[in-house]
DNA sequence: TCGTGATATTTTGTATTCAGAATTCATAGT
DNA sequence: ACTATGAATTCTGAATACAAAATATCACGA
C-alpha cells in the first residue's frame, strides 16, 4: 500500500473544516495566523497556504492589512449557497449514467430507510448524509462538476453546527432521500431531480430560523 | 480618490490569467516558479500562492514533490465546464430581479447587434461578450453564484486562446445573444435562460473540433 | 547497448526573517 | 473629561533561507 503524502497546507485546510464543523470558529472573528500556526505545530507558510484556499471556498475572507476572517454566517449567504447546490447536483444527477442510476438505487433507498436515530450524535447523521450524497453522485461523469461540488460544499460547512440539535428535520430528510430513491428506481430522471432541489429548498427552509438574522 | 492596494498574489493571479489568454502557457507543462518568480520580478512566496488559487479553480494542478503544472486542455473537460457556467449563468437568470431585467434588455440587444466586426482582434471579441454577459448577470441578487460563476470561467480561459482566429462562431454568438434579450424584452424568461444555455451548448460544439482530442 | 546505481544538481515544501501596515496604548493639550 | 497625537506593539505580507524530495548526470558492469 502506497503511504499517505500530501501537502501539508491540505492536511491543514482538513483539519480546519472539522474544526469548522464542530463549531470551534466563530464567524466574523478574524484568525490570527502566529497563533493557529503554534496550536497546530506548523509555520505559518503552509497555514496561510490552506487560509488562502479556504479563502477562495469562501469559507474565510481576506483584506488587505488585516490577514484572514471566518466569513460571517446570514440567512441570505446561506439560502445562496443551497440554491446553488441544488442546481449543481440536479445537474450532477443529468450528467450521470441512467444505468448506473437504475443500479444503485435500491441501495440509495436502504440507506434512506436506515437513516439514523434522532439521539445519534450530530456527527454521525452528517456523515450518514454526505454517504447518501456521494453514492447518489458517484455516477456523475462530470469530473470538474464533482470537484465543484465539493468545494461549494466545504463553504457551507460554516453553517453545519448551526443545524445541530434539531430534531424534526430528520425524519423530513429520510422522507425526501426516500423519495429521490424511488422516482430513480421508476426510471424518472426527472421527478428525481426535482425531489432532490426540493429536498435542498426544505432544507434550506427548516434550518433558517436557526441562522442568526444579521441580514 | 483611494489608491489602490491589493495583494501581490492578486495581481500575480491575474497577470498569469491574462498571460495565459494569449496563450503564452502550454497545457500540460509544469511551472517553474524561480523563473516565473523572477521574471514577474516577485519573490516565490506571493507566486505560489497565486498558483495554490489558481489550481483551486482548476488552471493549474499540483503534485506533491513536483510543484504545479498547468492543467492540460481536453474536448471531455470543456464539455463539462460548458454544461456547468450554463446551468449556473440561467441559475443566475433566475435568481435575477426580472424588473431590472426588462430594464436593460434594451441594451443587451444593442450590444448583441453591434458585435465586434470579425477582422476585430480576438481579444476584442472576448471584452465584448464578457461585457454582455456582465451586464445579463447585473440583476442576480445570488453575490456567491457570481463569485462562482467568474471563479469557473477563469478555468475556462485555458480554452480561449485555442478558439482564436475561427470565424464562424462569430454571427452565431451574436444571434443567440439577440435571441436570449428578445425573450427578456418579451418577459418570457424560461426562454431566455433556455436560449442562454443553448449559446454555451452551441459555443461549446463549435468549438469543439478546435481542442487537440487527448482524450 | 542497455540497464543499474551512486552522485550531483535542481526544484519543491516548509521554516524563518524582515519590512511595513494596523492597532493599541499612553500622554499632552484643549 | 475628551480628543488628538505619537510611540510602542502586534500582526500581516513578502523575501529569504534551509531541508528534503525529485530529477539529471555519469560511471560502471552485464
Amino acid at each position: 500500500m502506497p503511504i499517505e503524502r500530501r501537502p501539508l497546507r491540505e492536511q491543514i485546510r482538513e483539519e480546519l473544516l472539522t474544526r469548522l464543523d464542530r463549531g470551534d470558529f466563530v464567524a466574523g472573528t478574524d484568525v490570527n495566523e502566529a497563533a493557529l500556526a503554534a496550536e497546530l505545530g506548523v509555520s505559518r507558510t503552509p497555514l496561510r497556504e490552506a487560509l488562502i484556499t479556504l479563502a477562495g471556498e469562501g469559507v474565510l475572507e481576506s483584506n488587505q492589512g488585516r490577514g484572514f476572517r471566518f466569513a460571517p454566517v446570514s440567512r441570505k449567504e446561506f439560502r445562496e449557497l443551497c440554491e446553488i447546490v441544488a442546481a449543481l447536483e440536479s445537474l450532477a444527477l443529468d450528467c450521470s449514467d441512467p444505468d448506473h442510476l437504475r443500479r444503485i438505487a435500491p441501495e440509495l433507498l436502504t440507506m434512506a430507510q436506515e437513516f439514523p436515530d434522532r439521539i445519534a450524535e450530530q456527527q454521525e447523521i452528517e456523515r450518514h448524509d454526505d454517504e447518501w450524497h456521494d453514492l447518489l453522485l458517484s455516477g456523475c461523469r462530470n469530473e470538474r462538476l464533482l470537484d465543484l461540488i465539493t468545494s461549494v460544499k466545504a463553504g457551507m460547512r460554516r453553517y453545519a453546527h448551526l443545524l445541530a440539535g434539531d430534531d424534526t428535520p430528520l425524519e423530513r430528510e429520510a422522507t425526501e432521500h426516500r423519495l429521490v430513491a424511488e422516482f430513480l428506481i421508476a426510471g424518472d430522471l426527472p421527478k428525481a431531480a426535482q425531489a432532490l432541489r426540493d429536498n435542498w429548498v426544505n432544507g434550506m427552509e427548516r434550518m433558517m430560523s436557526r441562522i442568526p438574522s444579521t441580514d
